[in-house]
DNA sequence: ATTAGCACTCATGAGGATGGAGTGCTAACA
DNA sequence: TGTTAGCACTCCATCCTCATGAGTGCTAAT
């Protein structure tokens, strides 16, 4: 599979930095011109004809240029890219955004999307660490009326969740802080996903005097703490990718659009990365419609090794993709140093 | 200003009834087929050019036929327009989505708009509670780590806001519950618009054994409770406007998701409603770039007569205005009601 | 193996004819 | 005096045609 020629690389490479600069089909004469491989256009020409048969290219119709199939964006990128080197201008940049003091991840999260979505003028995505694996930090029952007590749960990656609860109106702020005591008792330095029935037995036995309360905290923890909820898919500019040519027609914003909205298929492909690191996946090799003709190029950030969370980008498959890996990689290093000096 | 004749008013609503209908310029013909006023397409057309002279109706061009212009939408929703009366299953469908119990008012907020724009196809906009007018329910300081606490505001409206804030290390969970209940006892019940300078003299001083904690809370309060914040505003189906004909124009696209997406216009428009109740705003009487093509169909929403947001809906000029009403109308009330018995 | 030359293809855009929808005007009519 | 039929006129939308140009594939010469 490795079984191009230097010249056919050459050309190749040729043609996805063009067609990714210009959004146009790329003949045998801008090649011939503007990269100096030493040949005439007619050879160029016998070697597009040879990538073309080996499925690295494809031709939009007879007589235009052409664009690099997904196959050949595949190959680009594993063989042929070269790493693009950050400029000290936006080092210094994103450095610079990240200096700032946060004390919420979330904040930070939507800041890093933001910045990204700035400097690649493509849509950013970055998935929050996942609830699951966030272990219980404190659990503390506030009283707010006489019927009405709110639950807070803050995890060890700093998030927080709330929920407001129902309770019986004998129910004093001293119950609440018993129920409390033993949440924290059993609950502190666990994972969120370990919570099982056995804990949960466990807990309701150890809070049989105040059984009914005990069980709606229960249930609102099983709640909060499910995975399930999209508010865990941070965007940006979301709306960078109307300005690609690629997507004039509406129906195709609309689609995409509206995936990028419901946010299912996004986690979808967020959480379960081919492998930790980075991930590069070119138009339909991420099996959803929809986004088809896009690619999603995303790494993981983490905290003292523990698997955190998700940081990618989203374009079209005609992409810079050396640029997004660089910007991707450092932002997501840069965000993983963050939230360390944060917690 | 209302002199227009019987049959003028009649031909007025027929183009609008029309053009909302085909989103297509109405002819002559057109009207005396589908609306049997009793007269022939050539009196019609009399009328038809007495209406534009006036100012209520445009020609796109000289052998188009004609549609309202912002002129005419405003004479047809002050004079003309039948009220809309929600069928049966419409009403019971809204009711049903109501009953389901919820505890957070953005849980209740946020499905009052996916409901209206899921029954309009329009995009539905409710702004939540002003922080400003609510009042302090319960604050909270919860000791997370040495040198970590959260704070936890809850406001008579159910919402709630948080913040870790860095704390000395020094500092117990006695020491942060006192100052919990300093704040508590002088803060409860206040309005959080109300937290000036001298209320955090007096808390200052209460709290001068704590001084440096008092004053890193005080700094965290305000820009909690500071209505700045973009989180205020949801909305429903933003994507429906791109199903409108008039939004076939990218760039027009472009620049309404961006003012939706921004929220600071949004809330600009939602905020200083023209005068409590319903609110129609047509085209450019929005001051506002890149909405003057559309209209604004808004209410407000209240507790005990205590103004808390706005509903609206927002479409292409060409809406349905008398639906558009009633909907809101509807939805708003339903929202009180279930905001109400919520608290 | 490379290249010049040439015939061929096809998207694109400009011009021009055609049809149809709708108007405004005028004159006849009740 | 208000209404209507008739008719000429306007202008958009559609379709065709044609010229242009970019780019190819093939062949033959180097």
């Amino acid at each position: 599979m490795m079984g191009l020629d230097e010249r056919k690389k050459k050309v190749l490479a040729a043609i996805v930095n063009d067609y990714v600069f210009t959004a146009e089909p790329v003949g045998s004469r801008t090649i011939a011109r503007k990269y100096n491989l030493g040949v005439s256009p007619a050879t160029i020409r016998n070697e597009m004809a040879d990538l073309e048969e080996l499925g690295y290219i494809e031709q939009p119709h007879t007589s235009a240029g052409r664009i690099p199939s997904n196959r050949g964006y595949r190959y680009y990128v594993d063989c042929l890219m070269e790493k693009y080197c950050l400029t000290p201008q936006e080092r210094e940049y994103i450095q610079e955004r990240f200096a700032q003091k946060m004390t919420e991840i979330e904040d930070l999260i939507q800041r890093s999307t933001n910045l990204l979505s700035l400097m690649t003028h493509q849509t950013a995505v970055i998935l929050a660490p996942s609830m699951g694996r966030s272990t219980f930090q404190r659990i503390q029952l506030l009283q707010v009326e006489p019927t009405k007590a709110l639950l807070v749960v803050i995890t060890n990656t700093r998030v927080v969740e709330h929920q407001v609860l129902d309770i019986h109106p004998g129910i004093t702020e001293h119950d609440l802080e018993r129920v409390s005591r033993v949440l924290n008792s059993k609950l502190k330095g666990l994972a969120l996903e370990q919570l099982k029935e056995d804990t949960f037995d466990e807990i309701l036995s150890e809070l049989s005097f105040q059984k009914k309360l005990a069980s709606t905290v229960l249930e609102a923890l099983e709640q909060l703490t499910s995975d399930n909820k999209d508010d865990r898919i941070f965007l940006g500019g979301t709306l960078n990718i109307l300005n690609q040519p690629e997507f004039k027609d509406i129906t195709k914003i609309k689609s995409l659009l509206s995936i990028l909205e419901e946010g299912k298929v996004l986690r979808d492909l967020l959480e379960h990365p081919g492998n930790i690191g980075l991930n590069i996946r070119i138009g339909g090799e991420n099996n959803h419609e929809g986004i088809s003709e896009c690619s999603l190029v995303t790494t993981t950030y983490q905290l003292d090794g523990q698997l955190l969370g998700t940081v990618g980008l989203i374009g079209p498959t005609r992409m810079d993709y050396a640029k997004a890996v660089s910007l991707v990689e450092f932002v997501a290093a840069a965000l993983s140093r963050a939230i360390k000096q944060m917690l």
